[in-house]
DNA sequence: GTCCGGTCCC
DNA sequence: GGGACCGGAC
């Protein structure tokens, strides 16, 4: 007996994608962000502004960032550091385990890798901290690599604009939500539409309350004009 | 009080 | 597949 598989979800047409990253780039122009991780290409800072990241807004991360790279400006300073220290700074962000797999990251990039940060997928995810998520952040956004990125904001995007219907956390949803993310990514400025893709699902297709009046998409979303018919 | 969230681990 | 982690937003 073959294996129940839900209905096949089909990828955007090529015209279909191309709107879609015109769009959300010529929104992201306008609208996105200015955050200090955008304006690095550090691997080291974009590296804890992620770490940072995961289950963290923000608004929360934006100060502790700063007072981090202060302290630790390097994968040397951090791996350095006294363990207890590391995570006295990294209070009150939370998720304390974070500080700990982020300075065991630096410590490892000193020690194995001379001081860098690995940039290919299979080392990056063989590290304590460093899920599928983090994975492609950090290679999109500190080694400039093509590679697709899907958080909740992503997720929740790529789903109401795509997709519509059905279970949106299912694990066959993901793994479409994912193979879209990777469609829709563009061959040029793969950093800007990353980007654009997590500020969008955060200011604009939020969680509660989207703001769809401001949406760019608002007429060819298939959430909210109905995904089938 | 309830929901939310990336990654790890069961 | 489901819970733990830790705080904030609502």
């Amino acid at each position: 007996m073959p294996r129940k598989t839900g209905p096949l979800l089909p990828l955007p047409d090529a015209p279909a994608r191309r709107r879609f990253r015109t769009t959300l780039l010529a929104w992201y122009r306008a609208q996105g962000r200015d955050l200090p991780w955008r304006r690095t290409r550090d691997p080291y800072h974009i590296l804890v502004s992620e770490i940072m990241l995961q289950q963290t807004q923000v608004d929360r991360v934006l100060p502790k960032y700063h007072e981090w790279l202060g302290k630790y400006p390097s994968f040397e300073a951090l791996a350095a550091a006294a363990e207890d220290d590391v995570v006295q700074t990294w209070r009150p962000l939370g998720y304390n385990i974070r500080p700990r797999r982020l300075q065991s990251i630096a410590r490892e990039a000193v020690s194995n890798h001379g001081g860098q940060l690995p940039s290919d997928e299979a080392t990056l995810l063989s590290f304590k901290g460093i899920g599928a998520y983090t994975a492609g952040a950090v290679m999109s956004f500190a080694f400039g690599k093509r590679a697709a990125i899907l958080d909740t904001n992503v997720a929740r995007v790529l789903f109401r604009v795509f997709v519509g219907e059905g279970e949106p956390k299912s694990h066959a949803m993901l793994k479409h939500l994912w193979e879209l993310s990777r469609a829709v990514l563009p061959h040029k400025h793969v950093f800007d539409f990353n980007q654009a893709l997590m500020d969008f699902g955060a200011t604009v297709c939020t969680a509660r309350k989207p703001q769809c009046l401001y949406c760019p998409m608002r007429k060819r979303c298939a959430y909210r004009n109905g995904a089938s018919t």
